[in-house]
DNA sequence: GTCTATAATAGGATAGAC
DNA sequence: GTCTATCCTATTATAGAC
């Protein structure tokens, strides 16, 4: 097989996708090789330190990719409630309505979950702290930001389990469609 | 080695703890062994279809024991709101205030969901069938009761990966302390 | 930077004695 | 019902040619 040659970013791409798909312990050497196009040795050129090293550069990449689309395009001067719409539609789009797991969800559950713990805060934390910014804007007081900023990816990370767990990936749909009403509504606030 | 012998349930229960702790793929055989103090071959009397089997029969034993000490118990004459309390520190108790994994959640991480998805399937829809009867008895119209049932765990299982990924336990205890006023109110309901 | 080849080990699983 | 012993394969990892 003529391996096709790949940009490093492109690699890293076919990482996440088959951590995010298999999991940690899930996704062997010869899985990662053949979603790269590259034998495994190959991969040990970029990775020296293995799996992990991939694992933790996928979280990097990851990172700069969320970084660059998703949360510097938060920094404009548009209304909170559009940047929020704008948050959701990026997530749905991520994770494909649900269908689509998790990185971080899955180094969580990892075996080594204590090793990928400070890349996994910091991801974590950029998250939240992007959600509760929006809601200063909006005018929520402090504590309440921050309480909905942690619920928001609380029930993000969530329903993703269900949709898994069940199949029934209207799991998703629904989460974010209450996330659209509730993450700015007035506190105390109206819902369902 | 000489083998403690333990009851079935007993080894089920150490089982249990152990793939809710490493996950499906990340529990060895030799450590589920060594959870056990059976060898190998022995767990193989009781779990002809090796590991697949013990994750089905783990289910199914949780199964039960949620039945017996949870569920059951809910169907009493207490009121809705005491109903309510009483699961949530089941649910605190059994996690430990997000220290310890949800087992659901691992097989719904793992390379082999599939193959579990009945099982699991049953498992939240008994989880939220037991939230939407509490919700009903309290006069919560049948949508809501449903919608707050799905969210509930929906919380509980994102709580339980962001304690996991950050370390920061006090996520969980938040969230429950949050469902304990959300669930009953009355809709459309005020809170935070 | 990619490959072939190979090593070393861990993983899941089975046979058969007691 | 529990054990010892063994098997086979997958998995991670490395050496070294091109």
């Amino acid at each position: 097989m003529p391996a096709a040659i790949l940009s490093k970013d492109e690699v890293l791409d076919r990482l996440l996708n088959t951590f995010r798909d298999k999991g940690y312990e899930g996704a062997s050497l010869a899985e990662l090789s053949a979603a790269t196009g590259l034998v495994k040795s190959s991969l040990y050129h970029y990775f020296p330190g293995g799996k992990e090293d991939m694992a933790e550069q996928v979280m990097a990449h990851l990172d700069r990719q969320l970084s660059t689309n998703v949360y510097q395009p938060l920094r404009s001067t548009q209304p909170p409630a559009k940047k929020l719409g704008a948050l959701l539609d990026a997530i749905d789009a991520f994770y494909e309505g649900g269908r689509k797991g998790c990185l971080f969800e899955r180094l969580c559950a990892s075996v080594d979950r204590a090793r990928f713990r400070r890349p996994l805060r910091r991801a974590f934390t950029t998250w939240m702290e992007a959600v509760e910014a929006i809601c200063l804007e909006a005018g929520l007081s402090k504590s309440v930001a921050r309480a909905r900023a942690e619920d928001f990816v609380v029930r993000i990370e969530g329903a993703l389990i269900l949709c898994e767990g069940t199949g029934d990936y209207a799991v998703f749909g629904r989460t974010i469609k209450d996330l659209r009403t509730s993450v700015l509504a007035p506190s105390p606030h109206t819902a369902r």
